[in-house]
DNA sequence: ATACAGAGGTGTTCC
DNA sequence: TGGAACACCTCTGTA
């Protein structure tokens, strides 16, 4: 635990400083962000970054030009294609959901269940991406989990079911606060340490 | 060269 | 009703 805080101290600034930028988006930004999350499940994030400057220049959300683009940056490209014309058909009622569900985990779970191709992780992924995780959501993914293991925080990197999201997140939280490291820059320092670099 | 694990998981099906 | 098994899919790094 001393180690981390360590480590925590010589990247602080760094972490700091990206999370600030993630706060300081312009509002017409959220929807590439939006997109960007719907691409990086099993998928490498640079490449899928690569995707959505490519898609958000179509004057249509066509899916099989859309298929084009991911074919060779994600994986899962027909079924990711589907959830990206799906996403700008309901990005409206999105958009709303972000201005008027004040509670930081009502509104990630709503996302959860209400855009297809999003899952607990994913949307959790997108309200720190978009500057509004507010240090109350976990993005567990298979590095936070391998992380959190090896931590002690938890026994198992698998996780069985929603509840036992919830769980993992809670753990995750009150580590956090026990270490005194806000949750979205553990998330970020875990980040680093994997692949030497702050991307998102 | 060929093999194989790993990439910021989620949706559907089947019981 | 909930959860296990399976489908989705291709590129990259390492041995």
């Amino acid at each position: 635990m001393e180690k981390i805080k360590i480590e925590y101290k010589s990247k602080k600034d760094l972490i700091k400083k990206r999370l600030s930028e993630f706060s300081d988006l312009n509002e017409k930004d959220y929807f590439s962000e939006f997109l960007f999350c719907l691409l990086t499940p099993q998928s490498n994030a640079k490449k899928c970054w690569v995707a959505v400057n490519d898609i958000i220049k179509l004057k249509k959300f066509e899916e099989n030009r859309i298929k084009e683009i991911l074919r060779d940056k994600t994986r899962f490209h027909n079924n990711k294609s589907k959830y990206i014309v799906n996403s700008k058909e309901t990005w409206n009622k999105i958009k709303n959901s972000i201005k008027d569900i004040k509670d930081k985990k009502a509104l990630r779970n709503f996302l959860a269940d209400n855009v297809k191709g999003y899952g607990l992780k994913e949307a959790g992924h997108f309200l720190r991406n978009i500057g509004k995780s507010e240090n109350q959501i976990a993005i567990l993914d298979r590095h936070i989990l391998r992380n959190l293991k090896n931590l002690g925080v938890i026994e198992e990197e698998e996780i069985k079911n929603k509840d036992h999201y919830y769980e993992i997140e809670k753990k995750f939280l009150d580590f956090s606060v026990k270490i005194g490291i806000p949750i979205d820059e553990l998330d970020l320092l875990f980040w680093s340490r994997e692949n030497g670099e702050i991307f998102k």
